[in-house]
RNA sequence: GCCCCCAUCGUCUAGAGGCCUAGGACAACACCCUUUCACGGUGUAGACAGCGAUUCGAAUUCGCUUGGGGGUACCA
């Protein structure tokens, strides 16, 4: 048995998709499955929409979601270098191979020849196939091209390919997920496998570093079905072994278009800067495609993994709704250690002075407030009340002007006097105490609550009451309910 | 236009001919718990796209239709 070896290979023309964090999971998950190496690939051969800033992008983002991989870029490999665009001197030389068998040929049309060819197809409603009119180029007349100033381009010879290596003009395929794929091979036109500025296209440069970096499967979403008949073909041109293949259903947005910017976040950056945990983010997305065999959705990547086969990942398309995603970033927040929770929280709490808490306050903060939230950013909000000592009473004004409302604040004042502080438990018993005294006066107890909650918060609602009076202490708390009584 | 893929509750899915009066999760709704909101708990509602065929029997197999998605580049 060889190896198990998979790859993600993103293009840097944006931050890292979301659809591809999905893909990267997948592999990374079969990879630890079946004991392999998980790899990174740049495929950045269109230096036109490459830029450096996205590179650094799906690095952090593949970084953050755990998603170690075992070569790379950065980390090296036997099979280096894992960029494209330092790649550029070995495309060249299977390019040759493929010319020398046969397999290929110099194209010398130009966009205008070809852009008149599709037209044509489209107008007699047939695929649009290239009509291959540069295969039999004699000597003379690729001469006589040359010295007009045109450049090649190669293409590859389906025609000879299909010949050489299958009984019919059928490809066929068994994908990893969707079972067995054909396509009719003379519906592929010969594609181009070299740019005439001697760069290599996207099909061509994949095969020839996945062969060369030994990739055993290959596992991306179903826009690469069309693509995968073509790589088939140069594999088999080639002379070696062809790769397992699996495809994914794609992640649509609820509109079922492609999930873009228009719908909110798309890359997983933005899902951080959000406030999504990526335990939550990648927990989320494995479930997209994938159920586990015991039902329990709320796994870490170690227990998916374990759990995961490729064939029973679902080969439809999937909507990518955020109901879901909420719930399980809140059941994480609920979950996480505190500590752990304190730093993810800072960057969203980054405009509160966080020093006039103790590092223990600050925890018993976050474990009060992280109750009902969903997103990490909503903890600026709620957690505001105890940094800001402006309260604004705007909100709450019914409350405090209720007949009761004068009277329960007065009391709390003239309680606060002899108590403790200190800790959370003398406050319990003497708010207990204050709810009895006014429920006897037929004020319920929630009422009374609410007069002090509004009070001390200029909210109705928020975390528990008397832990967030002693977090205050006394002098902030009672000057806030004199304030109120103005 | 042409080619390919896909099709179970609103969403993610379980289901590989009888275990299905189709199960779970999120969302929705109701109730309970509660010092508010929430968390949690209990319950309700909610789907096999349509039509044919195969079979004693089909959500599960096959065909067609419809719908959705993808591809159709010297982009990746």
């Amino acid at each position: 048995m060889t190896e198990t070896r998979v790859r993600i290979a993103p293009s840097p023309s944006g931050n890292l998709h979301i659809g591809t964090a999905r893909t990267a999971l997948f592999n990374y998950l079969y990879a630890k499955k079946m004991g392999g190496k998980f790899v990174l690939r740049i495929e950045d051969t269109d230096a036109e929409r490459t830029e450096q800033q996205y590179i650094d992008n799906i690095f952090d983002s593949l970084k953050a979601l755990g998603l170690n991989w075992d070569e790379g870029p950065d980390v090296g490999g036997d099979y280096a270098p894992y960029t494209q665009s330092e790649r550029f001197d070995i495309y060249p030389e299977y390019a040759q191979k493929l010319l020398d068998a046969g397999f290929a040929y110099e194209c010398y049309c130009t966009p205008e020849e070809l852009e008149a060819e599709k037209q044509a197809s489209q107008a007699n409603k047939v695929a649009h196939v290239y009509s291959g009119k540069c295969e039999n180029l004699t000597e003379e007349e690729k001469a006589k091209l040359i010295a007009e100033g045109r450049k090649p381009a190669i293409r590859f010879s389906i025609k000879k390919a299909l010949k050489a290596f299958h009984e019919t003009s059928e490809i066929t395929f068994d994908d990893l997920v969707k079972g067995e794929l054909k396509q009719n091979g003379d519906l592929i036109g010969d594609f181009v496998i070299m740019k005439s500025n001697g760069t290599p296209t996207y099909n061509f440069a994949v095969v020839v570093d996945d062969l060369l970096m030994k990739i055993t499967d290959i596992i991306r979403g179903e826009d690469h079905i069309s693509n995968t008949f073509k790589q088939i073909l140069i594999y088999e041109a080639l002379g070696v072994e062809v790769p397992r293949f699996g495809h994914l259903g794609m992640i649509l947005a609820p509109d079922r278009s492609k999930l873009s910017k228009r719908h909110g976040a798309t890359a997983v950056s933005d899902f951080i800067k959000e406030g999504y945990l990526i335990e939550a983010l990648v927990n989320f997305v494995a479930l997209l495609g994938w159920a586990p065999s015991d039902g329990v959705e709320i796994k870490t990547v170690d227990e998916i993994a374990a759990d995961f086969r490729i064939a029973e990942v679902s080969s439809s398309n999937s909507i990518f709704e955020y109901d879901k995603l909420n719930w399980m970033n809140g059941q994480y927040i609920k979950k996480m250690p505190l500590e752990e929770l304190l730093e993810h929280a800072k960057p969203f709490l980054a405009e509160y002075n966080l020093e006039r808490y103790t590092h223990d306050e600050l925890l018993r903060i976050l474990e009060i407030t992280r109750e009902p939230i969903t997103l990490l950013s909503e903890l600026k909000y709620d957690t505001e009340y105890l940094f800001n000592d402006d309260i604004k009473l705007d909100e709450v004004s019914e409350v405090l002007s209720a007949e009761y409302a004068n009277d329960v604040l007065s009391r709390t004042l003239e309680i606060s006097e002899g108590l403790d502080f200190s800790s959370e438990e003398p406050l319990h018993e003497a708010f207990a105490n204050l709810r009895g005294e006014f429920k006897e006066k037929g004020i319920k107890p929630k009422e009374t609550m609410w007069v002090i909650r509004a009070a001390t918060t200029g909210r109705t609602r928020g975390a528990d009451m008397c832990a967030i009076i002693k977090l205050l202490g006394k002098d902030e708390f009672t000057r806030r309910i004199k304030a109120a009584m103005n």
